[in-house]
DNA sequence: CACCCGTGGTT
DNA sequence: TAACCAAGGGT
């Protein structure tokens, strides 16, 4: 791994053959190219959804909550007047829940100081919660063919191939260098399909794992297939282990039928949503501390039936270990966070708390 | 820069 | 099966 490393966006490109490679992106990308919901229509706002809800999450996952929101939220001002936890409902199961509430926000200011048409101006709009380096140039190429770059993980996946770059791409400097060549290789380009051409070779030809080199239309002047270190790239460090969390979970059900719940701070991890109550304990405490908790928080003194369920949960940094407890109270104290159940469902619950709920109370 | 922030599909 | 990781952004 002796490749020399490049410090300007000058020496990487000098002697590539800039023109070829633009020429077979574009013609693949308008004979490949998926048809997408979003990629029906121009409109600002729906691209701008589209990429926030494509951000770390795969296509045919985004489709059907893209189409669900846009039919609940088609303009700006729809979704500037919506209460946030309509759209909270609307993004539950899909992750990343501060994407939903950035993106309210940002929308709220782009009807409020923007007269609701979103900003033509890269850095305006870059100014917006939520809206980082990736979606201030998908959203301005995209919707307003402005030459921007776009480098998402496709993007950088595809350049430290063809470009043969061989830095750490989980590095902030090595996606600002990948911006600098796209600026080059993106000039005198119709950008939107450049910038989705490039991300769609990354998704549909370079892939991470057996990517087709076969048929791939820039095979020609890809430096890593020449060298043969297509498989080799990109580099990318590896993340450290995740913590492990036990977990104590109270489903208490009144006999009128309401359920206890709470909802978690505005901040941190699934910052505002809905949960049955919960604590962290080591596996030894657990029922005791929760038995505690509820007390002490909710003047629920009760004696938890061990359901003896267990259920594993992996987020992208840690796992839950969570132990779900149960128990029936008198309806007579159905007040504060006891909510009936039908109620309840209206709310926005992490997708663990959906797995109790449908195997506690059906 | 390093760490936090979800979920589900693939290998 | 466990690791990888997908159209990233905030702090």
């Amino acid at each position: 791994m002796m490749q020399r490393s490049y410090d300007t966006k000058e020496d990487v490109l000098a002697t590539f053959p800039n023109q070829y490679f633009r020429e077979q992106l574009l013609q693949w990308y308008e004979a490949h190219q998926r048809h997408l919901p979003w990629r029906e229509s121009k409109d600002p706002y729906r691209i701008w959804v589209s990429e926030i809800m494509l951000q770390q999450t795969r296509v045919d996952t985004v489709k059907p909550y893209y189409q669900q929101f846009m039919e609940k939220f088609p303009t700006p001002e729809a979704l500037a007047e919506a209460h946030e936890d309509q759209v909270m409902k609307a993004w539950e199961g899909l992750g990343y829940y501060s994407r939903a509430r950035n993106l309210q926000s940002a929308v709220r200011e782009v009807v409020n100081t923007y007269g609701g048409e979103v900003p033509q101006d890269p850095e305006e709009f870059a100014s917006l919660k939520g809206v980082g380096p990736y979606t201030k140039g998908a959203v301005m190429s995209i919707a307003y063919d402005l030459e921007e770059p776009a480098v998402d993980g496709n993007v950088m996946r595809v350049l430290a191939r063809v470009l043969l770059l061989t830095d750490d791409i989980g590095k902030q400097r090595t996606r600002k260098h990948m911006e600098n060549c796209v600026r080059i290789l993106i000039s005198g380009t119709p950008p939107s399909d450049f910038n989705q051409g490039l991300i769609e070779l990354g998704a549909l030809i370079c892939t991470p794992k057996n990517p087709s080199c076969d048929i791939c239309p820039v095979q020609e002047v890809c430096r890593a297939y020449d060298q043969q270190m297509v498989e080799q790239l990109p580099v990318k460090a590896k993340k450290q282990s995740q913590k492990q969390q036990t977990m104590a979970v109270a489903v208490i059900e009144s006999e009128d039928g309401a359920v206890l719940i709470e909802q978690r701070p505005k901040q941190g991890l699934l910052a505002g949503m809905w949960q049955f109550p919960m604590v962290e304990a080591p596996p030894a405490l657990r029922q005791q501390s929760l038995q505690q908790y509820l007390k002490e928080t909710y003047q629920v003194d009760v004696t938890l039936e061990d359901t003896e369920q267990s259920l594993e949960h992996v987020f992208s940094h840690l796992i839950w270990k969570v132990r779900v407890f149960h128990a029936i109270v008198p309806s007579s104290m159905n007040r504060g966070n006891w909510m009936q159940k039908t109620e309840a469902e209206k709310l926005a619950f992490p997708v663990v708390h959906q797995k109790i709920w449908r195997q506690q109370l059906r």
